[in-house]
DNA sequence: TGACTTTAGTTCTAGTTAGAACTTATGATG
DNA sequence: CATCATAAGTTCTAACTAGAACTAAAGTCA
């Protein structure tokens, strides 16, 4: 490993997740949620419904704070708690019609305004730097679990 | 804009984030600190104090944040506020002694167990990758800030 | 079948987070 | 100099966060 030059890497790769973290919270904040209350809907809409396991390997919210994430979309009325039919221990979480129709109305006003932000890059930039990114986190991913 | 070909972009810089922050996180843990603490004391390391405003600015911590992070690492006497002699709103943060033993003990281990997740990647590629990343974030800022 | 282990989700805790309102000090402008 | 706007930190709130301990339900295997 030659020396220190991974520090950049790590720098810019900690300030390009939170500028893009900032700027798609802000408009998902005045749409009147929050962004992991946006994340759990944006994954329900267009499915059947999902177990809690299933739902946190998509949206990267642990099992403890997923629990209370979807207290409060309960207690809004826009998904609920579905025991599975075939296994106990497991729930399926489901939009309502309320969350569906706030799905259909939000996300794709969401994906415009994230869309906004890429009008400067390419299909092969975006191309490239998914391909970049993903080798990154496949790496970081084999150093966690060796 | 190519249809929605940014969202894989976003999907692997998450990961990728997340993925270097629990790998990052977990070694912290076991050094005692937590992950914003652990940013405040490596970045007060070597240097002769800063503002809240530029230890907010390096770590991207938001100034509300900021002070009750500060508060807990005064707590246990690792790092200190004193009084701006020229501008009476402004506190510099100091590392303690006891807070540049720990800088001095911590840091290098750290940096040491980052740099084992990138023995993978040569020099050419670290620049490449971090190249890619600024023109990401920058793209995403411009797009947060018009 | 009975004992043991694993898995799904909940609960609890300490800490972080952003944003907004607030206090105090500074700077700018007439 | 007085007024007004701006800037630095603090406080407050609601929510998220990971991790660990816990409960209950499956799965394993002798």
């Amino acid at each position: 490993m030659p020396q220190k030059s991974f520090i950049p890497v790590l720098r810019e790769l900690a300030r390009a997740y939170q500028e893009f973290e900032s700027f798609s919270a802000s408009h998902i904040r005045t749409l009147g949620l929050t962004p992991s209350q946006f994340d759990i809907v944006a994954t329900l809409g267009n499915t059947t419904g999902m177990s809690f396991k299933e739902l946190g390997e998509k949206t990267l919210i642990t099992k403890g704070t997923l629990t209370g994430v979807v207290d409060r979309l309960e207690a809004k009325s826009l998904v609920r708690r579905v025991a599975s039919p075939s296994d106990g221990r497991s729930q399926t979480v489901q939009l309502t019609r309320k969350g569906e129709a706030l799905f259909a109305r939000i996300f794709p006003a969401h994906l415009e305004h994230v869309a906004q932000a890429f009008t400067a890059f390419s299909q092969a930039d975006l191309d490239a730097t998914a391909t970049t990114l993903q080798r990154l986190r496949e790496t970081l991913f084999a150093a966690g679990n060796k």
